[in-house]
Parts: structure tokens; sequence; C-alpha cells
DNA sequence: ATTTATTTTTAGACTAATCTAAATTTATTT
DNA sequence: AAATAAATTTAGATTAGTCTAAAAATAAAT
């Protein structure tokens, strides 16, 4: 098995790979780890001779299918508990990320199975990320966030790009929770804040730093 | 908080304290944890210097109240994991000890009393271990076993003393599992292996090794 | 009461993961 | 193209946990 420490960097070139399309800068994944650039070269160089990621001094990293194959594994396991955790437990969605840092690493296939089949198969997470099926397969979001829509448009909230306590935190507080339906009044042009009502009722004002991380579906 | 290694060794001392009365030595600890003497002493130095044992050279290791509470909500933890595995995802008995040891380890109150919660606050884990409660407080066993019993005396399985998957894969071969009935036919003195009827049905024999680990109520 | 055996501790070494500071390579300016 | 800046790697230390082999303390046997 991989130590825990092996699993975050894997995890953590994986969500760079993807955002970046290409390979990984060493002070990308120290700036994500909070951990210092020459810790990332000696992890890296061990994941290179595990073969889980293909590495060329000074050109950046990227995962192998190997590599990936874990990565996603642990990520599968990180937004099941995650909907355990809010489902069955009742927590928050702002509490539940830290925790599932931790159970993601509890390796053990048959929990997992076991788990999917007593959530009954979820595809979401409580922040609307996709949860890869068993054989990796991830729905890949399209990503189109409040700050694409114009005044008159409607969407639904099907999730969030940043994840942060504080965030979520505020959303609620402003009823943006997963599900809720927004209208656009009015974008002001000078700071892209918008006016928007929630579920037809109340309305409220935000900025654009948070409305460009509300990923929502036109309806 | 502290590491993985340390909680084990709390919880090693705290089972091997409880089952001698008496100060715990240092082989003991090695042998139950599966590592080395030599090991076993620097961890106690290090576990003495945060004042969770208290330690004399060449006396043994006893644990302060400061470290019997944090082996207590870490045996809290591992059998509440227990009963959510077996009860809430259909794992066998046999199957959730191992699991169970690396679930412990996840650091958070609220997830243990959510947890305890949900599973409707369970008295014993599936081996019958009484769990303890929010404030450190365990119900004691009285430890009857099988091989306490006569001919023609009754008893109910309630728990065992030995859990390795072996043990427990042979108990439910025999249907010797949690709340099974049990009447002692013969005892066979030269070897003191019985001859049991279980659930009233099916007779059965079995060795001493078998009676004396299963723990039982009178009835 | 010595000797012998067992238990426990110490000394010294090893691996995993991390860090600081210095050296090297690559990228950006002038 | 040379100089400067930024990113990356290396060198050398540190901490947690472990191990083997040797020394010291305690227990058991003669
Ligand atoms: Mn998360
Ligand atoms: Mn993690
Ligand atoms: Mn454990
Ligand atoms: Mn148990």
């Amino acid at each position: 098995m991989h130590s825990f420490t092996e699993e975050n960097y894997l995890k953590a070139i994986f969500k760079l790979e993807k955002s970046s399309g290409a390979a990984v800068s060493t002070n990308s994944i120290a700036d994500l780890l909070e951990t210092k650039a020459s810790s990332v070269t000696d992890m890296i160089r061990k994941l290179s001779d595990k073969k889980l990621v293909s590495y060329q001094k000074y050109k950046g990293v990227s995962l192998t299918p190997k590599g990936k194959g874990i990565a996603i594994s642990i990520i599968r396991n990180h937004r099941l508990w995650e909907v355990f955790l809010v489902e069955k437990l009742d927590f928050k969605w702002d509490e539940v990320h830290e925790l599932a840092e931790e159970l993601e690493h509890v390796h053990s296939e048959k929990l997992t199975e076991k788990l999917d089949q007593f959530l009954d198969y979820p595809k979401y997470d409580p922040h609307g990320d996709p949860i890869p099926d068993k054989n990796g397969n991830v729905v890949q979001h399209k990503d189109i966030t409040l700050a694409d829509m114009l005044p008159k448009e409607n969407s639904i909230v099907v999730g969030v790009k940043e994840h942060s306590k504080s965030y979520l935190n505020y959303l609620d507080s402003v009823g943006l929770i997963l599900g809720a339906q927004i209208e656009v009044i009015e974008i002001a042009d000078f700071d892209r804040s918008m006016t928007v009502t929630v579920d037809g009722q109340n309305k409220v004002n935000i900025s654009h730093q948070v409305s460009k991380n509300l990923i929502v579906k036109k309806c």
C-alpha cells in the first residue's frame, strides 16, 4: 500500500494536471499541499521510482495510468465519505472536507463498494463534484458559473469551485445551497457584482468573487 | 493530537493493564503490538514525557488518567465503527476489526457523537464487547465462558474473548453467533471438550480452546 | 550467595518525510 | 547576448518510529 502522504501528492498532481492540462510544476504542488519545493522534489522522485508519475528534472511531472488510477480511487473515497457525513450523519456541507481528507485513506475496496451501495450510488458529492464510479470513470463538469449568466437568465446551483469553510458558510447565509434557483436581476459593470433573487424570494447582492465560484445549470 | 502509533500503544497498555491488573511489562507490549522491546522502551519514554503514562525504569508502565481517557475514547471509536460496519454496511463480524483499527484514528469528537446517535447508542459491539459512553464509562463483562458451564445448563452467547478471523469463522460454521442458545450435553474429562446443542437443534462437539473463549450468559 | 537466565535499557544505525540554505538550471529582461 | 530573476534541485540536518547488537538490571536456579 501507499502512505497517506504519497496519496495526497497523487491527488494534488491529479487536480493540478486536470486544471492546467499540462505537466505540473514543483512549486504548484508545494503551494497546494502547503509544503516546500524541496520536499516536493524528494517525493516526486520517490513516486517516479514507483512508476506512479513520469518525471524529468526541471520539466514537471504527470501521472502515469497507474498513478492516475490511485488518485481517482482516493477521490472516489473522499466524495463518498462526504456524502455519508452529510446524508447520514447530518453534517453541514462546510464541515465534511477535513474529515473526508482522513477517511479517504482507509484502504478497503470492499468498504468503498459497500459504502457506495449503502448511499444508493450517488453521482455527486455535497459540493456538486462528480463521484468517479468503480472503474474510475468520472462525469466531467461543464463549469458554467453564475458569473456567466446575464440579467433575466435563470439557473440552479449545482456545485462550487471553492471549498473553503468561509465560502460555504457565506453561501448558506444567503441561501445559495445546492439546488437553489437564481434569477439574475442586474450586473454592475464596474466590479461585476450581481443582484440576484434566490428561490424567487430574497434579493441579494453578491461579488464577482462569489459568482465565479458558483457552478450553475442554466434553465 | 497524537499519532496513530501513540494511540495504538495507549490502547495496548490499557488492554494489558486491565487484564493483568498490575503495571505492564515492556515485553508484553512488544508481543501484543508485534514490535521489539527496544522500540517499546523508546515509545514509553515519549508517552511518559507527555504525561500519558507513568513509568519507572525496569518497573513497568501504567496509564495516567489522561492516557486512560485517550485509550478509552479510541476504544469507543473502534467499537462504534465496528457496529456501523456490521449493522449498516452488512459486513460479517470477522471482517471488521482491521478496518476499525484504521477508522478509530479519525479524530473528531463530533463524528463520534453523530455516529453514536446514528447507530442509536449501541451498548455492545459485534463481538459483545461493551462500548464506553461519551464520558468514558464502560460496563464491565462478567466473563463467564462456556467452559464454566456444566452438563444440562443452558446459556446464551454474548461475546468472544478471541477476535481472530479464524476463530470467528469457526463459530459461524457451527452456528455459535451472538445470541445463540447453548445446552451443554456432555463434557469429556480427558480434554475438557464439550458436546452441546446449538439453538436446540444441531449437536456439535467443541474443544476447550473454543469454549473458554466464548462468553455466555447463564439462563 | 553465586551463577545463570531473562528482561529491559542503551547505543548506534536506518527509512520516511520534512526543512533551510546553497547550487544549478531555466526563463525573463535589458 | 549578457545579466538578472525565478524555479528547481541538491546537500545536509532534523524528527518519528523502528531495528540489531551490546550492556545493564532484575529474576530464577543452583
Ligand atoms: Mn472535499
Ligand atoms: Mn487526505
Ligand atoms: Mn489502530
Ligand atoms: Mn470488537
